[in-house]
DNA sequence: TTGAAAGCGTTACCAC
DNA sequence: GTGGTAACGCTTTCAA
């Protein structure tokens, strides 16, 4: 005959589940209300100290852990602020703002959560992101029409901030000038006496929407002047770079604005390889006054960005958050500036 | 008198709520059970075309979304792999290892989520992910301990896979050895008759998890030869790289292990400013194998990393969710082999 | 083919 | 002070 042992003197089994207030109640000879008192610190009840003790350690010893899809379902709203991941690696600049925002909205007591694309457009992402139910969604650069904001709002989401090139129906936005980029650079270069002007656009994709802007921008500046604006498709190779050098001569340029200080590197060194001096015969102008442009030999004149503080935006959506009903603000933000070194 | 508009003829004003199942089954004149059915297309259940019709008609109309919390509360289980926000600004290496995995998770059905960190340290911050509940958990770097792990587990993560240098006991482990890298450097050095070799070591905080083990990999290569190490801290500014390149002729070295590309670019500049002859006087290798490294002149040498590639890593997760038995799974990641170019 | 109802883990209101 | 209970939005079993 087998041996069944006594369910009431020997433990079951390692209940594998997951440990419930209900579990801590038990445990703790409470009911779970006073579990839930207990654990949150609810000042509106007194608890006496020896029962809160035994909660505690009840708690603590199965492990147990709030489930917080269950306690913003039960609140009806959670403080999460949703943000997409971009969809090409982000380079450095962007990469610390995102910090700084995190860290900023981390100490107001929100929690930023950057949501994986898979490959999901528009709408179709929008609704994607409302089933988290967030407070609020960030959205860098665009790619979202004022029907993907209405969802998102209708679905509880209390503040939604573009930060992108143009603003969206509904939604806070920042814009950054990108605009404003190009046009430095072009006025910086005209004002050097440089007239036949190149204008590098990455061949990589997810990169428009800041090179057209930034294109536009040049070309906006010189309007109406006898400088002459040419586009340089370039990836991010050095042999696209070589095949551009080679074809140097017959393009006739005086300068370029190279979209960034990647790209002005690279363009700058297939130049210097095919004997074009810098800036003598070619003057170049980065972007984004990353280190390296301080590293280069000439020295990299380049276009500084001001983005706005991860701190401002944190306050920023905590405000549109708290008044829901404020009309969407429009700020810009995104100042540019030339650093003039001795690229140009 | 005031007048009471009728209830029952006079529509409410303007739900200001967020649409549910129910509101949708309302207006579709069919029970919530039915709304779930044709919203999850469930095979199970036949339901008729007109019926379907109206469901969808209904929820397009209400704009509704459905709840992910509320509907991963019911299932038990999410489809959720969280993966903290690193602390430092990620290089645009590791940028696109996340990105590939992202994507590739996303293919397997995997919702990525990157949750930010707000200085949670440990244990305490393992707790905050466990809220969450997701069904795994991407480490990137240590800094968690085996009760950290145990607390994700409990709480119903089915896998948990460290990325770092040291595995923790009950998480997969993906070991990056950083040790390799400096090794290779070390040898390649070495090899070509240097003997006083320099590592640098960034002061920025957060890469110590990297560049202590690089050094110890160097150590350990040059252990009872005739070459001596010699640790150089070094901030990522030109002045720090400047006093650096003043005191040279006293360090009385013949080569430096860089740290990374970005150091070596940063050293390099400031060395050549000094006077320094590359690779004559000092050969320099740099990490990471950036492009910027093939931009330099002389082109810098330097040890490429073969990171796992991130569906491989993606399946490792998806293979540990599906069978949690299994034991934790270690697995060697991160080759490491010089790229030898003109700076050595 | 459709509907009623239970239950997932929490919290808050209201009795005791 | 403490405990029952209802409700958040959803899915699913069972019954009609």
């Amino acid at each position: 005959m087998v041996h069944i042992p006594d369910r009431s003197t020997v433990p079951p089994p390692a209940p594998r589940s997951v440990p419930t207030s209900a579990d801590v109640a038990r445990l703790a000879g409470v009911s779970r209300a006073t579990v839930s008192y207990v654990l949150n610190n609810t000042s509106a009840v007194r608890i006496s100290e020896p029962t809160r003790r035994r909660v505690r350690a009840a708690a603590k010893e199965l492990g147990y852990v709030p489930h917080a899809a269950a306690r913003s379902l039960r609140a009806g709203h959670s403080r999460m602020v949703l943000m997409p991941a971009p969809e090409v690696p982000a380079g450095p600049l962007y990469s610390q703002f995102i910090n700084e925002l995190q860290w900023a909205l981390g100490r107001l007591d929100y929690t930023v959560v950057q949501y994986g694309q898979v490959g999901l457009r528009g709408d179709e992402a929008a609704r994607a992101w409302a089933e988290l139910r967030p407070v609020a969604v960030l959205l860098p650069g665009g790619g979202l029409g004022p029907e993907g904001v209405a969802v998102l709002k209708r679905s509880g989401a209390r503040a939604v901030v573009t930060m992108g090139v143009e603003r969206i129906e509904g939604a806070h936005a920042l814009l950054m000038n990108h605009a404003e980029v190009g046009r430095s650079a072009a006025v910086h270069l005209y004002g050097r006496g440089r007239r036949r002007i190149g204008v590098v656009m990455p061949e990589e994709p997810g990169l428009e929407a800041f090179s057209n802007p930034r294109l536009e921008g040049v070309r906006r500046a010189l309007e109406g002047t006898d400088a002459t604006v040419t586009v340089l498709p370039l990836a991010y190779e050095e042999e696209s770079a070589a095949e551009l050098a080679a074809r140097w001569g017959e393009l006739n340029l005086d300068s370029v604005f190279a979209y960034n200080d990647e790209y002005a590197m690279l363009l700058m060194r297939a130049l210097q390889d095919n004997g074009v001096a810098i800036p003598g015969d070619t003057a170049i102008v980065g972007a984004d006054d990353l280190m390296l442009g301080r590293l280069l030999r000439p020295r990299l004149t380049t276009v500084h960005l001001e983005l706005p503080s991860g701190r401002a935006l944190a306050e920023l959506v905590d405000q549109a958050v708290q008044n829901d009903t404020a009309p969407p603000e429009v700020r810009q933000v995104l100042g540019a500036h030339v650093i003039p070194r001795d690229s140009s």
